[in-house]
DNA sequence: CATATATTTCAATGATTATTGAAATAACTC
DNA sequence: GAGTTATTTCAATAATCATTGAAATATATG
């Protein structure tokens, strides 16, 4: 990823309403919603959701399709995980512990024990 | 972590110099670096750094202390892992393959990868 | 104290951005 | 085709932001 795709991206992110937007589609999952159904969600105005859309594809952020009268919004979590890495990208020059790992949380809590040092 | 905090956070990111900057620091690890070596090695101002720096300060990503008569600037790991946490928060709903997960990734080789797909 | 170094403050300027309201397009149903 | 629903386009307005140059502050050194 270059600096200027990773500005863009959080350029898009950067944004309280976007920022809703973009994380309910995450939550969505691959199969996205239709924008009405967002729209709805966020109380926000139909033209108002359409520029920020724009922005997050602008950005690769998320994908739209067609189905029927709906456009169906979702997120591209390819594009939000090169971002990710993109911003820890050879962080504390290997020093893994300071700069704790970050992983998809599921939805359900599942935790692993750490042998106590 | 708060939607206004997350909003911040990525507003400090979602500008060239700043990612620049924020890059270096978390690369540099925990004991930061002088301003005037970020000044040098990114070729920026001295006062635009110090807007700039001020605006990642705002945001919580990054500390400030005095050395001297350099001011060393660190990145706040902490705050970084929170963002990267709240914008997967309960991603795909729990299907953690769609989603895959990011860690922070130590030095290594540089790789160009991708050959034609 | 005088001078050099490191960084910050301040005011001015130019550039980008979000929201709104009204009108347009696209698809579905009768 | 008329009417309805879903979403987009367009133009205008208000708000925020990055960079600059000049001057100020803080620390160190002779």
């Amino acid at each position: 990823m270059k600096n200027a795709d990773a500005v863009a991206a959080l350029a898009a992110l950067a944004q309280e309403n976007r920022l809703d937007v973009f994380r309910l589609l995450v939550q969505a999952g691959p199969d996205g919603m239709a924008a009405g159904v967002v729209a709805t969600a966020l109380k926000l105005a139909p033209n108002t959701l359409t520029f920020h859309f724009d922005r997050l594809r602008d950005a690769g952020l998320v994908t739209v399709r067609r189905d029927g009268r709906s456009m169906i919004y979702a997120a591209r979590f390819e594009a939000m995980n090169s971002l990710l890495g993109f911003l820890t990208e050879n962080c504390c020059q290997g020093a893994v512990e300071t700069c704790a790992p970050v992983t998809c949380k599921p939805v359900r809590k599942k935790r692993e024990k750490e042998p106590a040092p």
